[in-house]
RNA sequence: GCCGACAUAGCUCAGUUGGCUAGAGCAGCUGAUUUGUAAUCAGCAGGCCCGGGGUUCAAAUCCUCGUGUCGGCACCA
């Protein structure tokens, strides 16, 4: 194999460039390691505007990068382009690399590149974002592109890709400039690497929670109820009850206070809040007998209001309330999608009212809280810190303060975080933890956010010491983030195969004919003693049909029982997935089943 | 909100260039069968073809305005 490009003080250089500057270093071959990839997917994003370029030849093109998930290219035309052009392209591209055009490469000053592209306002737009003076040009048969490189030498070498996505963006991500065609693709060294690639897209298709929810009869989303408004079915009401559960246990160890707080406040409180100024667009208002009220988009209000229904001591610090709070909050038409975005959701949300000097500790216990439910659901996560954003409110020093206590809670305890500048809330900074799925996926759950603004908003305050008044610090944090976020991702985390401890339905019981309905009952109602749910598949139809039913419901554990089961007191067990069979007397049963239920303690 | 695609039975989907009474599988109901570890057989019932307006002798099919869904973009306090 030949080299593609050169590795030079961590650059990557093309051959082309590497030979002109006399350059000299690692030589990078055509496999799929990350540099090599990023060279082969650059080229091909210029082989599919070469193909789009032939095919639609007033086609104008913008930028078109490598992302974490292979290329895009960004461009003008007049044709509809849809879906179904895609396969077109693709078939143009493969052409074109059949015709193994070389890549050739010059530099021109900029003046001479603006003369060139003057017909073309995308390019001038590209160029008034490069300082420097001079700007290369990529050229492949008759196309020639704007490019800082690197390429491959050849298209020739491009041929395991496939363009996956079409879609509008923004011409320069920015909401008020006008909407581009973008097209998505993937390109690998290899067949295997691309089969491997669309394989994982398969699979991750195949856990969509929005498809399995359906299946699995979790929840639904209906035309006539309103977009963004989930129904919750009774198997999805079932699994989010045993979270609630386990939850609402682990918040009392801690020493959280369930409290709640009205689903809709009067417009004067947000005011009070910012959120009626920040927010407002986004809330869902009434008006009644002349009084404008705002439904909550979240629960600090209604807790700051049972802060205030008595005084406090600074011996009564920190003070930890905590709700599954319902909020709503009018998310745009186009970012809704299945549980992860929806414009009614309930938050585990909880707030910590506690002096300056708890701070750290709070937040280490949080995030051990956070330690404790992540490692239980199989996830490994990591967390991030987000400084003061542009817009923000409270003083400078508040603001260093507590940027500098949440970094110490981190570094005492040696927990590895990274930062995002100015990703904070505008009232604090804050913690985000995001977790890794089975598939390798990044999600955004849980958050811990320092708040000193409401508290000097709403004039919060406690006794101190000699009796005098001090404002508490407001720690706002979610874990799961709201349930229905989360069951989405554990849906797609666990493809559907919930553990017995989370599941639905624990135990699918089978009798083998009509006489064996009564013992099948006697197992339900114990197993309900037990705090787990079953049902009893007893319908007339085969006991391969029943069992196959059972099967698809994903349900952890089969049971089945007959005769023999009833003349042994046993059951016959059946595990998801593997045919295993196996027999347990009903007092290992159970208690196998309580075993794995109470197995996990947050 | 923006660009593009889509919407047919509870679910998954057929339905040709506008043209007979809009079909199938699964699920449901009724009956027969009473089953030992992934689909027993037969029959029946299910539709304002997303909604409003239009074009046409004729619309599930074409146009238009909504609503909802999907892929992205922007947004996510």
């Amino acid at each position: 194999m030949s080299a593609i490009a050169i590795k030079h003080n961590d650059e990557i250089v093309d051959l082309v460039t590497a030979q002109e500057q006399g350059i000299e270093g690692e030589e990078i071959e055509l496999d799929n390691s990350p540099e090599a990839l990023d060279v082969l997917r650059h080229s091909t994003a210029h082989l599919m505007a070469q193909a789009i370029k032939s095919l639609y030849p007033d086609a104008q093109f913008f930028v078109g990068p490598t992302v974490k998930e292979g290329f895009y290219y960004d461009f003008k035309t007049e044709a509809e382009i849809g879906e179904a052009d895609l396969k077109k392209i693709e078939k143009q591209m493969l052409s074109f690399a059949k015709k193994k055009y070389k890549i050739e490469k010059y530099a021109i000053s900029k003046a001479e590149a603006q003369e060139k592209f003057k017909d073309d306002p995308l390019k001038l737009a590209v160029m008034k974002r490069i300082p420097d003076e001079t700007v290369s040009i990529y050229k492949q048969g008759e196309f020639e592109d704007l490019c800082r490189g690197p390429h491959l030498p050849s298209i020739g070498l491009i041929r395991y890709f496939k363009l996956t996505k079409i879609a509008g963006a923004y011409l320069g991500g920015d909401s008020k400039n006008e909407m581009l065609t973008r097209i998505y693709g993937i390109a690998f060294a290899t067949k295997d690497a691309l089969k491997a690639h669309m394989d994982m897209l398969a699979e991750a298709e195949k856990r969509d929670h929005r498809k399995l929810g359906n299946e699995m009869k979790l929840f639904t989303f209906r035309e006539e109820v309103g977009a963004g408004f989930p129904i919750w079915l009774p198997a999805g009401g079932r699994l989010r009850a045993r979270l609630e559960s386990l939850l609402f246990k682990a918040h009392r160890k801690r020493g959280y206070e369930p409290v709640r707080g009205p689903e809709m406040l009067r417009s004067d409180l947000w005011k009070t809040s910012g959120h009626y100024q920040n927010y407002g667009e986004n809330m869902y208002f009434t008006n009644i007998d002349e009084i404008e009220f705002g439904v909550k988009p979240m629960n600090c209000v209604g807790h700051i209001k049972v802060y205030e229904d008595e005084l406090h001591s600074y011996r009564d610090l920190p003070i930890k309330y905590f709700e599954y709070g319902v909020v709503h909050r009018h998310e745009m038409t186009g970012a809704l999608h299945g549980l992860f975005r929806v414009r009614e959701f309930t938050q585990d949300d909880a707030h910590i009212f506690c002096t300056v000097d708890q701070i750290e500790e709070q937040i280490i216990e949080v995030i051990d809280f956070v330690h404790k439910i992540m490692t239980t659901f199989g996830f490994e996560y990591k967390m991030m810190i987000s400084t003061k954003p542009e817009k923000a409110v409270g003083d400078a020093e508040v603001w260093e303060k507590s940027e500098a206590a949440l970094k110490s809670a981190m570094e005492k305890h040696n927990l590895d975080y990274d930062i995002d500048e100015g990703g904070g809330a505008f009232y604090g900074p804050k913690i985000d933890i995001k977790i890794l799925d089975a598939i390798g996926r990044e999600w955004q759950c849980g958050t811990v956010q320092l708040d000193n603004n409401l508290p000097a908003r709403f004039e919060l305050e406690y006794n101190g010491e000699g009796n005098e008044k001090i404002q508490p610090v407001m720690i706002h944090r979610a874990i799961l983030g709201s349930f229905e976020r989360f069951i989405g991702i554990l849906t797609e985390h666990y493809a559907g195969e919930f553990p017995m401890f989370i599941a639905p339905t624990q135990v699918a019981i089978v009798p083998v004919a009509e006489s064996h309905k009564e013992y099948a009952k006697e197992l339900s109602d114990k197993l309900i003693d037990i705090n787990a749910d079953s049902e009893i598949y007893a319908k007339n139809d085969s006991l391969n049909k029943r069992i196959r039913t059972a099967e698809k419901t994903r349900v952890p554990m089969i049971a089945v029982v007959g005769d023999e089961e009833i003349e042994n007191k046993t059951v016959s067990i059946r595990d998801r997935r593997t045919r295993e069979q196996y027999t347990l007397s009903q007092e290992e049963f159970l208690s196998l089943i309580q075993t794995k239920i109470n197995e996990v303690n947050f």
